[in-house]
DNA sequence: GGACCGATGTTCT
DNA sequence: GAACATCGGTCCG
């Protein structure tokens, strides 16, 4: 399969985190494959969306949404989770697509045995889709174009499916519809009031 | 299915 | 000290 370019990635942050999905998140762990197909994704917008990491600026945490697009930001939060963003736009726009959900494809034995859980509770959310795929600090800026952690064609999806709503566990900021994701997919996760 | 709530560590005020 | 881009257990339907 397919990488795409790091121009891809190097565009508008809402542009991408909508083509994201289809896309295939892919791992390797000793030598085998653990992917699944992108069905929600939210994006941040950088220092002027206040809900991003990035207003802290490019000194904090989130460090590596002012770098390179096209690579990783792996965060820890709630002292048990990460979620795993991928940087967008020219280096220095600290602005990125958090990755929220994906329909678990290869390496399912992988995710059952890293999750511990049902099938429908493999990678319907971001933080279940790091455990599952193994995705921890180690992985905090890798380049999603290289072979450990990478993002390659999977499948389209066609405008129709796609549904825009807003932010999941924000407070400020729900008046923005930067979160996309597949009408019907199962995977989704919770849907929240609005 | 939903509401509530505790877990647990890093970062920032 | 507080907040936190979350999850899973418990209790209630």
């Amino acid at each position: 399969m397919k990488k795409p370019p790091r121009s891809f990635y190097t565009r508008p942050t809402l542009t991408v985190a909508k083509e994201l999905l289809g896309k295939r998140l892919a791992r390797k762990v000793n030598g085998q494959r653990v992917s699944g197909i992108i069905v929600e994704t939210e994006a941040y917008r950088g220092p002027i969306d206040v809900v991003s990491h990035a207003v802290h600026g490019p000194e904090s945490k989130a460090a590596p949404m002012f770098g390179e697009p096209g690579h990783a930001y792996v965060y820890f939060t709630y002292g048990m989770h990460y979620c795993m963003n991928v940087v967008t736009e020219p280096t220095g726009s600290g602005t990125a697509v958090l990755i929220r959900a994906l329909e678990a494809d290869e390496g399912i034995e992988i995710m059952r045995r890293n999750r511990q859980r049902s099938d429908t509770e493999l990678t319907n959310g971001p933080a279940k889709l790091c455990q599952a795929l193994d995705i921890d600090k180690q992985l905090n800026r890798e380049d999603l174009l290289g072979n450990k952690l990478w993002i390659e064609d999977g499948q389209t999806v066609p405008k129709s499916a796609i549904k825009q709503t807003a932010r999941v566990g924000i407070s400020q900021g729900r008046e923005h519809q930067w979160r996309y994701y597949v009408e019907g997919n199962s995977n989704v996760s919770a849907h929240p009031k609005y």
